[in-house]
DNA sequence: CTGAAAGCGCTTACAG
DNA sequence: CTGAAAGCGCTTACAG
């Protein structure tokens, strides 16, 4: 069944393609990687007696002599959520056809998780890493620093530090929603949120700037809890703000599901949306466009996110230096029928 | 920035640690791996001494010196999909903490592109495969076998040959939610499917032999079309069948994404579900259960598959056989409002 | 522009 | 139970 015992893999290696090619391991090796002083008419012999042997690289051959691997790792807070699968695609397609691999850590939230995948992901030494957000333990920035290894960050965008990010502003996103809730004329604005991850938080304080400004924060209208955002949990919310405070009339959710749960909530309830209760989510998730009523929400650029930190990630890897370290690739309000 | 022409990794080595703790290399290699024949008191000595170093093997090496690599594959049709992220995330728990990497290839539910990662992948000499289903090109199918490289099938059990498979039936299951809507007294049953991969069309043959036994069947109503399964596709699907057959009483969606594109259409248009319209869905998607009305669905074990799927393949590498090759893990109907 | 030599850090295969 | 030697298949660093 398992092959055991052998030391070859069996597969071709350098020196057969370099012996039916009549030259040296070295120019295949140069040849193959593109390495620009090979003569063109022996670099065409090389690659055609690779592809007649079917030849391919050894990775850890070429991870052992070159003191690099081919791996690239992302670290991604969930993977139920929906929202880092679309990044972790675009990243996919980015990295992919540069022969990288890419190792996905999921650590659920929890940053002792996080920082033992880094300590264990370190050890293979990868090309680089993608991060989602800024903050972490202490331990997980100190090896991170260490390590050397370029990393680029998500979704977040860097305030103070040198940090290459990639993503938007939370902060703005939340206050564009509140101002939004504000401009349809509501005054009695709650927040629903779950998770409290620093994203979300980051999304509460350009909230409350929002109603502050215009004098109508009150913070008895925030309904934060630190569970795991869910389509159940967004529903019991919703009908606990309504009971403690049924003059609320507009409310924002950190989260699609926690609003998509609140608009079935409000249909069991006979609450109507917008009239008594508007409502505007956050992320835009495939769903929110087709309730009963589409949800207004704000659509992150989760795709695209992946997409320009992958490549922010080679430019680095290339020594394309750091130019535009921060990407901020902004966010829309998606204006339906629940607002 | 990037460190380049440096041929160490500046970590320790194997001979570090032998040095450290008076042994020769081979019997700190033999310790660390837990290889049976060496002493427990140098066991202790070697740990020990790796400890203070901070000492963590480097992969490439031992897999070049092993001709085996630490990676597993996985295969995948889809990553929006949502399904096979639980799939995926129990893979990660089974495999990480036996020190295997776990590569990600989605495929998109194209042929030609699983056959591409099937190429590329299989050049990192993966300890294994996890594929999805059984159905692939010839030429995939010949370079896995060619290959030698364990692998497990997920989602289907296999009918023929002797694949080591973790799933469940699918077509049993097309046939449990249509002998549902036929226990609930529908007779006018409706069939609206997506994407047609493999699995679907399964589900369909339940379907089928479901109604046919009943008498029932009426090929006009089944509404079958390739294009990706998706929450507006259910929705458009939906009004299409009705203005076609008014006297519809009970649909099976293939996937739960179509049935609550259709539960929204029906609110829209004023028909009542379940009175009018019975609905069971597939796969009990996280928003199925609170949906107005809450959808009936069809559970299917998706983290189990992964979960077992992983496991299984361990027991492919620990040389344990394949005594229990193919694993049934079932499915359940979730009875809700809908029908 | 091309190559001979050495080496990356492990494990295998063989002794003892 | 332990070890000296050789080798895995590449790339680096140095010549020419």
């Amino acid at each position: 069944m398992t092959r055991t015992g052998s030391r070859t893999t069996g597969r071709p290696t350098l020196a057969e393609v370099a012996r039916l090619s009549g030259v040296s391991p070295i120019t295949v090796s140069r040849a193959l990687r593109g390495v620009a002083t090979v003569a063109p008419e022996l670099v065409a012999k090389v690659k055609a007696a690779a592809a007649e042997l079917g030849y391919v690289a050894n990775p850890a051959a070429r991870a052992l002599a070159s003191a690099q691997s081919q791996s690239v790792v992302v670290l991604i807070p969930s993977l139920s959520n929906q929202l880092f699968v679309e990044t972790l695609d675009a990243i996919h397609d980015v990295l992919r056809p540069r022969g990288l691999d890419v190792l996905i850590g999921n650590y659920r939230y929890d940053a002792a998780i996080e920082e033992s995948l880094i300590r264990n992901y370190l050890a293979c030494q990868p090309r680089g890493l993608l991060l989602t957000g800024l903050e972490r333990s202490d331990a997980a920035r100190q090896m991170l620093d260490a390590s050397r290894v370029p990393r680029v960050h998500m979704m977040e965008l860097d305030s103070h530090d040198d940090a290459v990010c990639v993503g938007f502003s939370q902060q703005d996103a939340g206050y564009a929603a509140a101002r939004h809730l504000l401009q349809r004329g509501r005054r009695r604005i709650g927040f629903i949120a779950a998770q409290l991850d620093p994203r979300v938080l980051q999304r509460a304080e350009g909230f409350r700037r929002a109603l502050g400004e215009a004098g109508l924060h009150d913070a008895r209208l925030e309904l934060m809890v630190p569970q795991p955002s869910s389509i159940a949990l967004g529903g019991e919310l919703f009908s606990q703000l309504l009971a403690r405070h049924g003059d609320v009339d507009g409310i924002f959710f950190c989260n699609d599901d926690l609003a998509h749960g609140a608009i079935f909530q409000a249909q069991r309830q006979g609450v109507r949306v917008p009239e008594q209760v508007a409502m505007v989510g956050f992320n835009d998730l495939p769903a929110s466009a087709h309730m009963v009523p589409r949800l207004t929400s704000i659509r992150t650029p989760l795709a695209a996110v992946g997409q320009q930190a992958a490549q922010a990630l080679l430019d680095l890897l290339d020594g394309k230096g750091r130019q535009k370290a921060t990407r901020d690739l902004g966010f829309e309000l998606m204006m339906r029928e629940s607002s």
